[in-house]
DNA sequence: GTGTGTCGTTTCACTGTTGAGTATACTTCG
DNA sequence: CGAAGTATACTCAACAGTGAAACGACACAC
């Protein structure tokens, strides 16, 4: 096993990712980066140019991570988009039931730097969002339905609307309900 | 015009309201917040305990000005909810527009504060938020639809999941989407 | 109407802490 | 040796919050 001896990058991402997800950006400080990785301030800056670019390596380090992650929740690759999109939204609940669970870290990070459109963490989660975006109405056009990019777009908002109300409320329910209206929107045969 | 003589408290609110709402919490100052309202920052100590304390109260004293602009954005009382639904979100479309706009306050607020539930801020968020569902669910209601409660939850999703990615992809066509899907949920007779 | 006290408000000047980022020296390993 | 990596110790600025004094308007006395 290789991870018996992640890099000393690994180790700071590691820690960033943990402590960025928790606390925002703003608020956590290189030093607690540098402690939670083991190793000294200076060593973080040997490694990252500056506290932004760690955001922005953290939230593409993890970008491959979510995808897996997606396709593993809609399950099977032969299964129906009715199917794979009421496993998707049940792994999501359960997820959101967490009780570390904190919102997408991609969006948090977004609405922290809201005033910074040229941030490259901005721009790391805005290839994050795209991907699963593109990825999902993949899935729904591999199982034959018409309009898979406007679908997607659909299900991406029901997607983010329901964590950031199930984060705001601490309400699983809101899941639910988006859950509700995606098989809805799906089962429509006008759209 | 009372207005030319605003009390020092509605001074400071102001000042905090324009920063929080640009550059978020953590990222505001005290002495920014003092700056912008043409005081000292002991002076906003003397009126407000803590910063966290103005920005509960910022988002308070916004929160009835909201749902009259939203009242002012569905249109006469008498409209169809279907019509409703269009004015409502045309007008979200023509805000996310503007060059200034930066998403949703409470939600950003929110977000950033993603881990301290207990935080005046977000307690007043979520006031807000669930004032406008109910106030979405009587209109509903209003126009004679059945199940008001879930079709509001589910329109609220698709407001805050569109405004959410118009603000990372900084593209307004997420509003429509929602707007379309809104619309579809609404004609679905099912639901 | 001038003097004096008082109370609400504001300011000046300050504390102690923490922040991002850096100059430089030490270590370790090929 | 030399280069890559790590640590010590530092700079300088910004931060949330505070102590104590000054200001200003009004009230009451005479």
């Amino acid at each position: 096993m290789k991870d018996a001896a992640p890099t000393t990058q690994d180790k700071i991402l590691q820690s960033a990712y943990a402590l960025f997800f928790k606390h925002g950006f703003a608020r956590v400080s290189v030093d607690a980066i540098a402690e939670g990785a083991n190793v000294t301030k200076r060593t973080v800056y040997y490694h990252f140019p500056s506290k932004d670019d760690i955001a922005a390596q953290v939230l593409t380090a993890q970008q491959d991570l979510m995808l897996q992650e997606f396709a593993h929740w809609v399950g099977p690759d032969d299964a129906t988009p009715h199917d794979k999109l009421n496993n998707l939204f049940a792994k999501l609940q359960t997820w959101t039931q967490s009780p570390t669970w904190l919102g997408s870290g991609y969006s948090r990070l977004s609405m922290e730097l809201a005033d910074l459109p040229g941030h490259p963490a901005r721009k790391a989660a805005r290839t994050h969002k795209r991907g699963v975006e593109d990825w999902l109405a993949n899935q729904l056009a591999a199982g034959g339905l018409g309009n898979p990019g406007s679908r997607a777009r659909q299900i991406m908002i029901l997607i983010e609307g329901g964590m950031a109300l199930a984060l705001i409320h601490g309400d699983p329910a809101y899941i639910q309900a988006a859950a509700d209206a995606a098989i809805a929107l799906l089962d429509d045969d006008k759209k």
